[in-house]
RNA sequence: GCUCGAGUGGUGGAAUUGGUAGACACGUUGGACUUAAAAUCCAAUGGGUAGUAAUGCCCGUACGGGUUCAAGUCCCGUCUCGAGUACCA
């Protein structure tokens, strides 16, 4: 064999591989341990293009590197295989959800397979599968049966809260709960009957039932998450999301906040990553403030029992002599028994006003101030002088406590208010509490050393000596406030509409939840015959008719085989994220089907080493999955307290398109003057600002246009009058001439061509300028690559190379097909080294000392390149080597084994076929890395001019 | 608006962390081979300038300053692009 057949070679390893089980972990081993963990994928309808290897081929490259240097490697693969897209179809199509999750998965594998990646298969996961939710079930059971101690700062048994309860009652207690609860003592506790007892049992759950503003999106029939939405819109399918009231269950992962924040520092994650989650947990410490009212109102306003006071929170204490007015969010309680007969009609008229709009309509115009006087006053808890209370949309009713004390000199959006109703009934003049500072124009909201002043005894201090301190001490001492703080994390809404997720191990008695038995487990996804939610508005699953081990239709016999007895069952489904927090435990022991995972399995694989994934899983995935590890840590179940120890995000992969700027063409056929525009991309934005002239023709772009058209896409532009008779090369572009242009009329596409040397020199006065752009790659916008044509007409190694060859794993890259050949040429050249004209040609004798050189001088930069996962930089570094031994003439035994191994990582299928040939029975993975030997290089060193 | 990150040839990107900028590859141009094409191989390729030539000189890492024997790299200011976030008190 001469020549380089990359698709035997590939195929024959492949199946190798497979049949040996060559990259099957073991979970007892002499060796170190590494665990490299790709984001496990979404099966979806489109398959995967070139973007999505990306991440799984660097974590390849560094598994098979590991394994090289005497590691015991973990690196397995499976599917995140509920979610909404599998559900859309089946609500468009009738088909089931699992048969269309099967058969993307069957394409999945099979594209990965032809990759060649060193995955343990015996390992893989998905998570629709009963097997594997039976456990994200147990998982939330355990959820349900904790509760967060804030003194221990950490997650505990519920039976131990009631064995406090019935002890000594909440006196000695300090959970993490809903809200100001009750309080009771131990006798209180034991004459309450067993409901009482659950009821309150509820509130101190880690997840628990709560009647919640949430985000309804009535088009997608379901409720989203924060993180879920995008603009005031749901992230798919971009659709209208609504504020409504409902219950649901709830995460209680506020809980977790300072412990997510805090450890966020030991990790090895990107800076951004950690800078996201940062701030989506949103840490402020200040203080609370207790203002009490003028004047006596009914009682039982607030969570206090106490409707005398507002309490609000604040990061500034320290210019609490600055506060000329509050505000009140319009859906805070206190409103209504607030506000005076005088302001009622007002006041009505702006709560209407505020609630009628969207979150959307909210977010778009935080410009327009809006509010009204209550016509209440409070009484400042120092000065004692009377403060105008008000109402206005700037203040969120979720945050804090939903009120405010408003200080304008200090803050940017009391200032705008206060100027803004400035010279109006009940809105004083602006008070300046810092000393030589001009805040007529705009607050001073900086934390440094400006000295307050008009401040009694703070005057004369600044933020960053300590006013702040100062302050809550006046504060605490006066009875009026005390050091507090505050996080923008709030509890996570669990429940979806949907149906395909992991159902709920949870039934109703007397109105209250209960646990089904684990024995039961899992709680199978039943079938149904439609996947809309019924006429009555219930989920999906309300259609069921039968239940893996119920009785009676949608209901339950009772945990206690008190079988007359029949019982509702949740009717929601788990989101998205719940199978995908605790997966990569599940690796460890894939196929325990006695319990998640053993601990003696957990004990050795400890958590991941390295993770792959992209970045926009910030909020979402890499959060809960944090929060969810913690709950396993405190409870035992794990002997990690995070599951990402180092976390690389690769970049995506673009598309690229071709857009016109401008062509101008008179074309003898066609009554069109001019105008006609090319491009590949049908999808288009245009730019009108590169208008060229006849004289301005550059046929280099031309030239370029002509290489990167990709013909498969015509057709979708060519129509039944087309003018496409003679040309050899041709561009169409369907174009919208008034896309987000003032002043354009709406026109559509026409007709280009080219014939060999560019623009068709017959039709002079044809004109274009045009520029690509990289874009998202996607089906809708006609540049997908797909990796399986790549594999074909390269081979899966050159696919691999190239990928890497691209540029820094982390950053987003175009994918442009015309730059593989370098990558093929250098392959070919690899296997050329190894043969001469007729056939398989390595001599046993020294090599040269320039070959060495060569050669150790590679395997310095691969050991350091992979190490830093540096993988651009380090096929330069094989090509740099090729080059050298070609020109060499280099075929000893010494260098070319060593270079094989060095290569393995990155093109696995050639090195072991190179392996082969060179006489060894193993497999290459088998063989230790060559070690760097400093003798060989021998570098002058170098002078510098002085 | 705020918080990060980034600006290097026609293109993707290198530069041992302050030490000959543009490695490696694409593209382009010229050449060899071929009936021809493909494939392969060789050479040139940041810009300008002088010379028949070998070669030499000048300018160049978004822009303007600065530190240094020496700056793509460090410091100050400006501009542009990308990402995240958005009334969080």
């Amino acid at each position: 064999m001469l020549l380089y057949d990359h698709k035997e070679i590939e195929k024959k390893w492949q199946n190798y591989w497979a049949e040996n089980g060559t990259f099957q972990a073991q979970n007892h081993s002499e060796k170190p341990k590494f665990y490299a963990l790709d984001m496990f994928p979404y099966p979806s309808g489109a398959g995967l293009h070139v973007g999505h290897p990306l991440g799984y081929i660097a974590s390849d490259i560094v598994s098979r590197y590991k394994r090289h240097t005497g590691f015991n490697v973990l690196h397995p693969m499976g599917y995140d295989s509920f979610g909404l897209p599998a559900e859309q179809y089946a609500i468009q199509t009738g088909q089931h959800p699992a048969i269309t999750t099967k058969d993307n998965i069957a394409r999945y594998r099979e594209q990965m397979d032809r990759i060649g990646f060193s995955f343990d298969w015996s390992r893989e996961i998905k998570t629709s599968s009963p097997d594997y939710y039976k456990y994200t079930q147990e998982i939330f059971i355990m959820l349900f049966d904790s509760w967060y101690d804030n003194i221990a700062d950490k997650a505990r048994p519920i039976s131990e809260l009631e064995f406090c309860f019935r002890e000594s009652g909440t006196t000695s207690i300090n959970a993490a709960t809903n809200e100001d609860l009750r309080q009771f003592t131990a006798a209180d506790w034991n004459s309450f009957i067993e409901q009482e007892q659950r009821e309150i049992l509820l509130d101190y759950r880690l997840t628990f039932l709560a009647d919640t503003e949430v985000n309804w999106c009535p088009a997608l029939g379901t409720v989203l998450a924060n993180d879920e939405i995008v603009n005031g819109v749901s992230e798919r399918g971009g659709h209208p999301v609504v504020r409504k009231k409902m219950r649901q269950w709830m995460m209680r992962i506020s809980a977790f906040a300072e412990r997510l924040l805090s450890d966020l520092d030991g990790l090895d994650w990107s800076e951004s990553i950690k800078e996201i989650q940062r701030n989506w947990i949103g840490k402020s410490i200040g203080s609370m403030v207790t203002f009490k009212l003028e004047g006596n109102f009914p009682l039982g306003g607030n969570a206090a029992g106490n409707g005398n006071k507002i309490d609000v929170f604040t990061t500034r204490p320290d210019t609490i002599y600055g506060v000329t007015f509050m505000t009140l969010a319009p859906e805070h309680e206190l409103v209504d028994i607030i506000t005076t007969a005088e302001q009622k009609a007002a006041v009505e008229a702006y709560k209407k006003a505020t609630s009628a709009r969207s979150e959307r309509e909210r977010m778009a115009d935080v410009k327009t101030i809006s509010g009204v006087f209550t016509g209440a006053y409070a009484l400042h808890p120092l000065s004692g002088e009377k403060i105008p209370v008000w109402i206005g949309d700037y203040v969120l009713a979720g945050y804090g406590t939903g009120a405010v004390m408003a200080v304008p000199c200090g803050d940017e959006r009391d200032h705008a208010f206060a100027n803004y109703f400035a010279g109006q009934n009940g809105m004083p003049e602006i008070k300046n509490i810092f000393k030589d500072v001009d805040i007529s124009e705009e607050a001073y909201a900086a934390k440094d050393d400006t000295k307050i002043t008009n401040s009694e005894f703070l005057n004369g201090m600044s933020y960053k000596s300590g006013a702040m301190t100062a302050a809550i001490e006046k504060l605490e001492e006066v009875g009026a406030g005390k050091g507090k703080t505050n996080y923008r994390l709030r509890d996570a809404v669990f429940s979806r509409q949907r149906y395909w997720g992991e159902p709920f191990p949870v039934y109703y008695k007397d109105g209250l939840p209960q646990m089904i038995d684990r024995k039961h487990l899992p709680l199978e996804l039943p079938e149904v015959d439609e996947y809309l939610p019924t006429e009555d508005g219930a989920p999906p699953l309300g259609r069921a008719t039968y239940w893996s081990w119920c009785t009676q239709e949608n209901k339950v016999v009772s945990n206690d085989d008190d079988r007359d007895c029949v019982y509702p069952l949740e009717l929601n489904t788990m989101p998205g994220w719940a199978g995908s927090s605790w997966y990569m435990f599940r690796y460890m022991d894939a196929n325990n089907e006695n319990e998640m995972f053993s601990s003696e399995a957990q004990e050795y694989w400890e958590n991941v080493n390295l993770y792959i994934g992209g970045s926009e899983h910030a909020t979402g995935h890499l959060l809960y999955s944090r929060f969810w590890v913690k709950l396993l840590h405190d409870l035992g179940k794990v002997t990690v307290n995070e599951p990402f120890k180092k976390m690389i995000n690769q970049g995506m992969i673009l598309g690229e398109s071709f857009f016109a700027d401008k062509i101008e063409v008179k074309m003898a056929s066609s009554n069109s003057e001019n105008n006609l525009f090319l491009g590949c991309s049908v999808d288009s934005k245009i730019k009108v600002d590169n208008v060229i002239t006849h004289e301005g023709i550059d046929y280099t772009v031309l030239n370029r246009i002509k290489n990167g058209y990709r013909i498969e896409f015509a057709h979708n532009y060519v129509n039944s009058d087309n003018l496409l008779t003679s040309a050899d090369y041709y561009s169409i572009l369907k174009f919208d001439f008034g896309y987000g242009k003032e002043g354009v009329d709406g026109g559509l596409a026409n007709i280009v061509w080219f014939d060999d040397n560019g623009l068709d020199e017959k039709a002079e006065d044809r004109y274009i300028f045009l520029h690509r752009e990289a874009e998202k790659m996607s089906k809708s916008k006609y540049n997908v690559v797909n990796p399986d044509d790549i594999c074909d007409q390269y081979g899966a190694d050159t696919l691999r190379l190239y990928e890497m060859f691209l540029g820094p794993l982390e950053q987003a890259k175009p994918w442009n097909t015309a730059g593989i050949t370098g990558v093929y040429g250098f392959m070919k050249k690899l296997w050329k080294l190894y043969h001469d004209e007729n056939s398989f040609n390595v001599i046993d004798e020294k090599a040269s000392p320039d070959s060495m050189k060569t050669l150790h001088k590679t395997i310095k930069k691969t050991r350091e390149d992979i190490e830093n996962f540096s993988f651009n930089t380090s096929v330069s570094s094989f090509m740099i080597a090729v080059n050298e031994l070609t020109a060499q003439k280099c075929n000893n035994r010494e260098v070319l084994e060593s270079l094989a191994v060095l290569v393995s990582p990155y093109a696995p299928h050639i090195a072991e076929e190179l392996w082969s040939l060179l006489g060894h029975s193993e497999s290459i993975s088998e063989a230790a890395f060559p070690v760097f030997e400093e003798k060989y290089l021998v570098e002058s060193s170098k002078t510098y001019p002085i």
